[in-house]
DNA sequence: CAGCATCCACGATGATACTG
DNA sequence: CAGTATCATCGTGGATGCTG
């Protein structure tokens, strides 16, 4: 009883193996698609944000979690981190133009999986 | 010199916290964004695959985590399992409706990290 | 060919405490 | 507030060997 629908192929040219192991992409979707860097590229999706309020936001996450998540996308330069010197600290994040490039297309996968994940997950009602 | 635009937010309405921990959406996302969830996915949708193509295809990847990826990809009804009665067995795998809906979303994705992975990940030149 | 069972290692992640 | 340092652990994932 299961949907199988499997219309056209989708185009698709460098999926030959399905990439080579250890190249460039394979480490920059491991960031990318990891369990904190998703939902923290989501939330920097609708605009900058502070340390406190990403930790708020991204529920479940440890500190040391955000810190390091923040700072593989930094260096990837997907994040910007923009510091201000005053007491107590304030420390702003945001996306780079990178960064938005690729919320962009991760935004309809998020709100996809957001709209089927209660019939997947649970029960097939 | 990092580039820094950052347009309008995009269009979401469910990122408040970023999702509730534990929540379908969480559990969904970690199985599709896993490290071969993803791989395999995109395999996939090219067209159904035997394992044993699905396994060259995907280089690197263990029996183990073929498996173990397959059977949670295939409870979570994105991927449809046909075994043939024959001997030497042969197994093929494909989308349901679902999966291709959803990789349909996965590749765009995929494609702009193949893309830009060099120049992020390497020299950024 | 297409798996499953086991054992094992290490890295990812969490909890806690401390600091500029 | 925005982190960093340290430690304990838990699970992911690899290697191997066996089977229908």
């Amino acid at each position: 009883m299961e949907a199988d629908v499997r219309p056209a192929p989708l185009p698709l040219s460098f999926t030959d193996g399905v990439f080579p192991a250890g190249c460039p992409s394979r480490i920059l979707l491991d960031h990318v698609t990891s369990k904190w860097g998703v939902l923290i590229l989501i939330a920097l999706s609708e605009g900058a944000q502070r340390w406190s309020e990403l930790r708020r936001r991204t529920e479940g996450i440890s500190e040391k979690m955000l810190a390091q998540t923040l700072k593989t996308l930094e260096r990837d330069g997907l994040v910007s981190r923009e510091a201000q010197p005053v007491i107590p600290p304030r420390v702003d994040y945001s996306l780079t133009g990178k960064g938005y490039e690729l919320s962009a297309l991760l935004v309809p996968l998020v709100a996809w999986a957001f709209d089927n994940a209660e019939e997947i997950i649970n029960g097939k009602a």
